[in-house]
DNA sequence: GCAAACTCGTT
DNA sequence: GACGTACGAGTTTGCC
């Protein structure tokens, strides 16, 4: 791992003030704290080989030979890395005459004999002879972080074998890297079929002459260089350790010794690192988990019983997941609990099952029950009946939070560390003492507490209401929306990325000619060189890394001095940008010819949905060239046309009903052009005589309001002076008084009372109100006056979305839901549908709320998205 | 190799 | 000295 960690590194960039050379130990302890935070390891040691002979290199004298010099960077790294061991508490053992692999093997025996769960890095394949139920290796290819660790399952995936014939597999075919010349001839592919075969190595060299063919005849003349590799390659797993498994236990790092080491190494950022992460770490709190009795209902009759002696009461669920997919689902009621291994369900189970997800009068309690319900339909099951959904609760009691993970809620409200599962795909034979059903269980256990727990804290924050009349009930909708996705036209695509590559390049070329030489047309950094050393441009807004480059300030530059890199860069940026997008479509392209975004119930602080994998709200529109990508999205086969359908200045609208202002209703109740309105107040003339310099200016502070633009901001995005911004504004307010008023209240409001809240009653807490730092008090400032507008039109559109669901399905359309783009929402129709359905979607948009001002919708029809828009 | 910074698309 | 919300995603760079 040292090793690999000097290769990853650049060496010239990784040295003290003295020279010594750090980047294999920057690096190897990068990855360590990488993998401790997680795999949460309770213990942890590090092996080490020596530069001393071994027994195998005594055996084998070219073991290992032919390797490059270590390189003269790497001296004296691997001390520094044991010195940094030292200081963290974690034993670093070495054992003379063996490799830092025996040591692993002896470890991941021991622990397993003591009943651990073992998890071997190590960049060396021979760890795979390691694997079993209990130990799993991860084998690092590029990086740590983001590579399931192996099990046995993917070992025979990769290798046709199962991990303890590895050993067999790797005599046979040789390893360079140890220099163990195999069987020429022979790969991967012809030794797994011989092992399939025979059995094992043995079987293979028992019936050696059975074996036909050139690669027959070669394994017979080099059948001494397989045994000898079978010799060398076996680990050792019981050597005399130095360490005991209780001193492994994974400790606080000695504070003061890391703060020297650290010193001397020069390493900062590391250093925060490491001790956020034992910080976090101590915070845990040893679980005070209630005893449970579980019940194996491997049987449709023991499932029966587990439902009905709970007379109805809600029962928490939660799937473990391997790979993606449901392998187990625990089931838990409050003392009992139920696991079952979702891949050996009989007939009859399984409709016991099927029966129960699909009851709407079966309560359930998921914690994220949309992702639940993807994996459960790929088993064949519907999932109704949701009566509550944890990650919702934790959402709606602390919306500001980024991530609502079912170990951060726990933690978070319970104060307990629930159990996380290391994925296991081999194992089939999922007991109820499995490691996938132990922890399994225990999350549905703490998934039943909090819905408990949380219960009570919706009420506090008065977010139940919201939760089950809104967010409950909008799971199952979104949850369509995903299953059935968009079409695609993938040809279409391919067009458009060749298209976009061919500006990419007349760009590049372009801004290298402007020039004179190369440079990395997407590096900042690199670029900042080019504008502000080379071309010596005026210098734009500072960044912490500099000066910016950004769209904006490029254009600035544009316009004072016409510099043709400049045109040819902004060309590159528009056009790679594009490309992107259209890259990122290709590569969400389902083998159905659609894509499926996920939508994000529990992120946006202000109560929008947020979408990913990929981000289908923000596909380009505004650019000519960018727009065509919305052409690509299409009407689907058995369907007739797209349907979309947006509000028109949503949020105007809700500020108008919010602030009462006489002016903005009386504009909205008389359907006037509301931007020549507002400009024809402001500026003082008649309507018909705003301009339509007069109408942007005013129409830029109308949505500015909203967002809690300055004069300063909005001189900038008028380019006009900060008086005549501010008269601008002064007038507006002298005109729409009430806004005035409205945005000052909210925010004295808020502060008042901690929170803000939409028309729906969607609360927003913002505590940074009250702080003395300035910066932040600003920024929670524009917050609280942005999510009630923005928060608003979220909820308004939920309920619509919740109303055309209803009414889709009691029509019996087939038309349906595919997209929603926080005011715009787009529906595929099917044939004859149309009309109706329109109607539905218009009527129920229009009226989702009650306000003092109409609520105005445009719908679209066309073939593709890009068509479809108005 | 990981994490932060920058940039840019939408509403 | 900063100055418009809310997001997701790709690329480059700093780390020492």
């Amino acid at each position: 791992m040292a090793f690999r960690a000097f290769y990853a590194l650049p060496a010239e960039n990784f040295a003290t003030s003295t020279g010594q050379h750090t980047n294999a130990v920057h690096g190897f302890v990068s990855m360590l704290l990488t993998m401790i935070r997680q795999q949460k390891p309770t213990h942890v040691a590090v092996a080490f080989d020596l530069d001393t002979p071994t027994f195998r290199s005594l055996e084998y004298t070219e073991y290992k030979g032919g390797r490059n010099k270590t390189p003269e960077e790497f001296y004296g790294q691997i001390d520094l890395i044991q010195e940094v061991m030292k200081a963290m508490n974690i034993p670093a053992i070495t054992l003379e005459s063996f490799e830092a692999d025996d040591i692993l093997a002896t470890l991941a025996t021991k622990g397993e004999e003591a009943g651990f769960d073992v998890l071997v890095v190590s960049g060396d394949r021979d760890a795979f002879q390691l694997i079993t139920e209990k130990t799993l290796v991860l084998y690092p290819k590029k990086g740590i972080s983001d590579i399931p660790p192996m099990d046995a399952a993917a070992v025979e995936a990769k290798y046709f074998v199962p991990p303890e014939r590895y050993s067999d597999l790797a005599a046979l075919v040789g390893e360079t890297a140890d220099n163990l010349p195999g069987v020429p001839g022979v790969g991967p592919k012809t030794a797994a079929k011989w092992l399939n075969l025979y059995g094992d190595l043995a079987g293979v060299l028992e019936n050696i002459d059975a074996i036909k063919g050139k690669v027959g005849d070669s394994l017979r003349e080099h059948v001494d260089n397989v045994t000898r590799n079978r010799r060398l390659n076996q680990l050792k797993h019981d050597l005399e350790l130095p360490v005991t498994l209780e001193e492994m236990e994974l400790q606080a790092p000695n504070r003061e010794e890391i703060e020297n080491l650290f010193d001397a190494l020069e390493f900062n950022t590391l250093r925060k690192r490491l001790f956020d992460l034992f910080a976090a770490q101590e915070e845990e709190v040893a679980p005070e988990v209630a005893a449970f009795t579980r019940v194996v209902t491997d049987n449709a009759e023991a499932l029966r019983g587990f439902m009905e002696s709970g007379q109805g009461a809600a029962i928490a669920l939660q799937p473990a997941v391997v790979d993606s997919e449901a392998v187990g689902l625990a089931l838990y009621r409050g003392s009992e609990a139920a696991w079952l291994d979702l891949a050996e369900l009989d007939e009859e189970t399984q409709s016991v099952l099927a029966q129960f997800l699909a009851d709407e009068q079966a309560p359930k309690i998921f914690h994220d029950a949309k992702a639940a319900m993807h994996l459960l339909i790929e088993r064949g099951f519907t999932v109704a009946g949701i009566k509550d959904d944890t990650l919702i609760s934790a959402y709606l009691i602390q919306p500001d939070r980024r991530s609502h993970d079912l170990v951060d809620v726990v933690q978070y409200h319970l104060k307990y560390a629930v159990p996380v599962h290391q994925a296991k795909k081999g194992e089939l034979d999922l007991g109820l003492t499995s490691d996938l059903a132990e922890p399994t269980l225990a999350q549905a256990q703490a998934i039943h507490d909090l819905s408990a727990y949380l219960a009570t804290k919706l009420v506090e924050k008065h977010a139940d209401e919201l939760a089950a009349t809104m967010e409950l009930p909008l799971i199952p909708v979104l949850f369509e929306m995903e299953r059935a996705g968009v079409a695609v036209d993938v040809d279409r695509l391919h067009e458009l990325r060749a298209h976009f590559t061919t500006q990419v390049d007349q760009a590049t070329n372009a801004a290298f000619a402007a020039i004179g030489h190369e440079v990395n047309l997407s590096s900042p950094k690199q670029l900042q060189v080019v504008l502000f050393e080379e071309l010596d441009l005026p210098r734009t807004k500072k960044i912490k890394t500099g000066f910016t480059t950004d769209a904006e300030s490029l254009q600035d530059l544009l316009v004072k001095t016409g510099h043709p890199f400049l045109v040819a860069l902004m060309a590159y940026r528009d056009a790679i940008k594009l490309r992107q997008t259209v890259d990122g479509l290709l590569k969400a392209t389902h083998s159905d010819g659609r894509i499926h975004t996920t939508y994000a119930q529990t992120v946006a602080a202000t109560g929008r949905l947020s979408s990913l994998n990929p981000n289908l709200q923000n596909i380009p529109v505004r650019s000519e060239e960018g727009r065509r990508i919305r052409d690509v999205f299409m009407v689907g086969e058995g369907y007739e046309t797209l349907l979309t359908v947006d509000y028109s200045q949503i949020e105007m609208r809700i500020m108008a009903h919010l602030s009462e202002d006489e002016g903005l209703i009386e504009a909205y109740q008389n359907g006037e052009d509301l931007h020549r309105y507002v400009g024809s107040r402001v500026f003082n003339v008649a309507p018909e005589e705003v301009t339509s310099e007069m109408r942007s200016k005013v129409k830029a502070m109308s949505y500015g309001l909203a967002y809690g633009l300055s004069s300063f901001g909005l001189s900038k995005q008028l380019k006009i002076g900060v008086d005549e911004a501010r008269k601008l504004m002064k007038d507006y307010f002298d005109r729409f008084g009430a806004v005035r008023t409205y945005l000052r209240s909210v925010v004295d409001q808020a502060r008042k009372d901690g929170y803000t809240e939409t028309i729906f009653g969607r609360r927003r807490y913002l505590p940074e109100l009250n702080s003395s730092d300035r910066r932040l008090r600003d920024i929670a400032e524009r917050a609280a006056l942005n999510a009630p507008i923005q928060g608003s039109a979220a909820d308004l559109v939920k309920v619509a979305m919740l109303k055309i669901a209803e009414g889709l399905e009691a029509g019996e359309y087939k038309s349906r839901m595919l997209l929603q783009v926080h005011d715009e929402l787009i529906l595929e129709i099917a044939a004859g549908e149309l009309d109706a359905v329109q109607e539905l979607v218009t009527r129920e948009m229009g009226q989702a709320a009650d306000l003092l001002v109409p609520l105005d919708v445009q719908p679209g029809i066309g073939r593709t998205w890009h068509e479809a828009a108005h």
